[in-house]
DNA sequence: GCATAATAGTACTAAAATCGTACTGTTTAT
DNA sequence: ATAAACAGTACGATTTTAGTACTATTATGC
């Protein structure tokens, strides 16, 4: 599946509702976007540690947006929820991964992976924004909607 | 992290070794790959179901590759073993995800599901095995090695 | 035809990562 | 001083992943 972590997509929310530039409160952000204050609040601490928002303490206090929309990109919010992107254990550096001796295939994933991490990086905050596609979305070359359940796995067969 | 199961890049390597035309079984590749046997032979019956592998039963039978190495992709792959290549959750069509009606960003991940996915097809299994840089390695962003584990999380603080 | 070697399919268990929550401390405005 | 807000850490439950075991089916070769 390849998927980010819905902590991951919850981060863009949040980075969302502050894009007006405003400060905000955590409580007020969970209000306006639905997700738990609890989640929220430690969501906006490693977005903050990350550096793209900045915290304000105490009485009255609250987050911003660090940058502005254009200056923040999709890389960078895996990054903070995350840590960084790399597709295979091996490509994190460490790579004690048992068949590294006959693994023809660990340079691959990772070249691969710096080719995702550029998409990544090409696609901004504001653009994630936009609702008319500013970049085209590109065929999936299956309809998605279908197999999301009966792929072939060990487990149970499923409800059918 | 954004990463592939493991699962998935020991299917790469699985296809790999049989980059040869070849007939070989499942025990076979177990030993050339260092791939526990079981973990092989379902990976195989996957990746036969969706068509990458063709598989001769009985006695001397074997699994061989269904298409030749420049027609199966790192999508086809992550496809077979993961299922549909899609960032979140709302992507795959579904979609009771809770904050929908406020969600701002579901479409904008969708996008870039696309582009990823657009670099995922591009790029072949013979690629893949290719040792010299084919296609140009992008420059991670910072170097990767570093931060694997004191990624800023609730669990236990670590050995150190 | 029967034994053998191989894949096909299914069920199950254990381990790990993820997600969400709770609690305690620190800073600052009123 | 008090209250509002962020900062940091610890924890538990759920979910996913990974790996194993077992039975059925198919084909070869004697």
């Amino acid at each position: 599946m390849l998927r980010i972590s819905r902590l991951t997509d919850y981060a863009t929310v949040i980075l969302a509702s502050l894009a007006g530039g405003s400060l905000a409160s955590a409580a007020d952000i969970a209000d306006r976007t639905h997700i738990g204050l609890p989640t929220v609040s430690k969501l906006l601490k490693q977005l903050q540690h990350a550096g793209l928002v900045r915290s304000v303490r105490g009485a009255r206090g609250g987050y911003q947006l660090a940058r502005s929309t254009a200056e923040i990109n999709a890389a960078d919010i895996i990054d903070a929820v995350e840590g960084p992107v790399a597709l295979t254990e091996c490509a994190s550096g460490a790579g004690q991964c048992g068949i590294e001796a006959t693994c023809q295939v660990g340079h691959g994933w990772q070249r691969i992976s710096g080719a995702i991490l550029r998409a990544l990086t090409d696609v901004k905050l504001d653009e994630l924004l936009r609702h008319d596609a500013a970049f085209s979305p590109p065929d999936l070359h299956r309809p998605p909607a279908a197999r999301w359940r009966p792929l072939v796995r060990g487990g149970k067969p499923g409800p059918a």
